[in-house]
DNA sequence: TTTAGTGCAAAAGTTTTGCATGGTC
DNA sequence: GACCATGCAAAACTTTTGCACTAAA
């Protein structure tokens, strides 16, 4: 029987027009209970060593389709090297922490009318934006 | 003689205590010549087909040391390929069309009070943020 | 003269692709 | 049966590293 989060996955699948392979659900479940940046190694590794049949083509393969849905966020701190992370519901942002990368979500997004304004001063129309905030966490500081 | 966007790259380079080879200023000096993002390769490929001699290991470890004193900005965009960035004096943000990637420079950054009180609520010190609007620009729309 | 930087080629990674196989509608 | 997804292995790329050589303080 499937867990809620399988099954919420896979509620999230469909309504992107994705079939809800048994492979791709396993993927966004693991990322939808993760709040931190994986990347597609660490993911299918960690998938694996869980005892999860799956291929590493098809992590990236469906990493790939769930950022093109934008159903998850890729972002690269570093060289060679992409990690991915559920948006979850609805539009925030990130604190990260730059000692030990804990990330925590920032609830509101307070950002909407001042960019509206200051896009159309410059004819732009907005289609998105990010905000990543890095800092020190209290356990590290 | 040199130029002076030559001469400005060199005392860029001083200023951040990295020495200022012919190799590092050609590099910057393009960069700073350059509003949107550029790759490592495509700007060792701009530069050879100027007839600058340089090799491709010297473009990234140049574009690794200034990332890294904060003379540039990298940012990713997609799996594999970093792009860099002359930040330009102070601090500010970019507006990126998704079409045809022109970039506008936002001159002031409002974020800075609301970041540091949202911060503290979470225990965190904030030591930058970066953000990056995406939208289709005049042209383009 | 001592140190730091460069170029080239090799190495190390990550990500993508081709193709045969297996699953789904 | 037609189509889509997967797994494996090979290929394609980007980025890093080792080492001999060169340039600079």
């Amino acid at each position: 029987m499937p867990s809620s989060g399988q099954t919420q996955a896979a509620g999230v699948l469909e309504g992107v027009g994705v079939r809800p392979t048994s492979q791709r659900v396993v993927v966004l479940t693991e990322l939808m209970g993760e709040r931190n940046d994986v990347t597609a190694q660490q993911l299918h590794e960690r998938l694996r060593s869980r005892g999860e049949q799956l291929g590493l083509a098809t992590v990236y393969r469906t990493l790939g389709l769930l950022a093109e849905a934008g159903v998850i966020d890729s972002l690269s701190h570093r060289p060679g090297e992409l990690c991915y992370r559920w948006c979850g519901e609805g539009h925030h942002h990130h604190l990260v922490c730059s000692s030990c990368h804990q990330v925590v979500e920032l609830a509101e997004c307070e950002l909407g009318s001042w960019l509206e304004r200051i896009s159309e001063a410059h004819g732009f129309v907005t289609t998105g934006h990010r905000l990543e905030v890095s800092g020190l966490c209290g356990d590290c500081r």
